[in-house]
DNA sequence: CGATGAACAGCATGTTCATCC
DNA sequence: GGATGAACATGCTGTTCATCG
């Protein structure tokens, strides 16, 4: 209740793409903010998505508004002593992050059916099983 | 040139989405704005996606200033005489948006491919293709 | 009230600036 | 220069208002 605005239901936002990455992400690997970036504009190089420092940080503060992530300061391993932000999951901040990534994998499927359904209605496919 | 934003490449906005779908409508069934929209919000109600009028007359004017489709004011059938707004394609229209649909079409396959990755890496899904 | 538009408003996101090591 | 943040600017898009028949 309260929303001023209500969305029309088109393709999920960057925002909740990549606070699903962050969460995956912080599951492997603990990486701090910059080199989530870095590993995020490697993955997606070749389709031609960059995503910008500042999105990545707005979600990793989401995340960390919504209770499913903490901050760790750190020196930063080797090189000089400077401090980096990493990340993990403060108590139950896991299983808030589960729950978020199943809603996820609903939306993310939802957006693929609808692209799917656009290659069909607009260039006739048909997806062919049993194309030679 | 002189763009004073670039975009990061995430998702197709949704004008785009609209104006690929007016351009097929134009070659199919003959339509005015309101029907489309219609036509649009039946069609994608399952997915929960109820684009608003607004979007969709901004992408037929898009499409207008594009060169891609031409007004055509004419009484509506039956009823009153109100007159609404047909829309075809005028004098090297079409060739256009031939052209825009192949890019499009390029793009939403991006797009898919850039979703599938995300249900892959975030899920650890590997595509059966010997699923019953 | 249906149809078409345009003005307006709010939110998503890209760019720039500030601070610290 | 790398890292983190916040402020600022722009643009996408949802809501509202105006006009016409």
């Amino acid at each position: 209740m309260g929303d001023k605005r209500t969305s029309s239901g088109f393709l999920l936002k960057q925002r909740a793409f990549l606070k699903l990455y962050m969460i995956t992400m912080t599951e492997q690997d603990r990486l701090y903010g910059l080199k989530l970036l870095d590993a995020l504009r490697d993955e997606f190089r070749p389709f031609g998505y960059k995503p910008n420092h500042s999105e990545v940080y707005k979600a990793l503060h989401d995340l960390i508004e919504d209770g499913v992530l903490q901050q760790v300061k750190r020196k930063k391993e080797g090189m000089k002593l400077q401090e980096v932000v990493y990340y993990r999951f403060p108590d139950g901040g896991y299983e808030k992050a589960q729950l978020y990534k199943r809603q996820l994998k609903v939306e993310l499927e939802r957006c693929e059916s609808m692209i799917k359904k656009a290659i069909r209605d607009n260039y006739g496919y048909v997806e062919s099983a049993t194309n030679p």
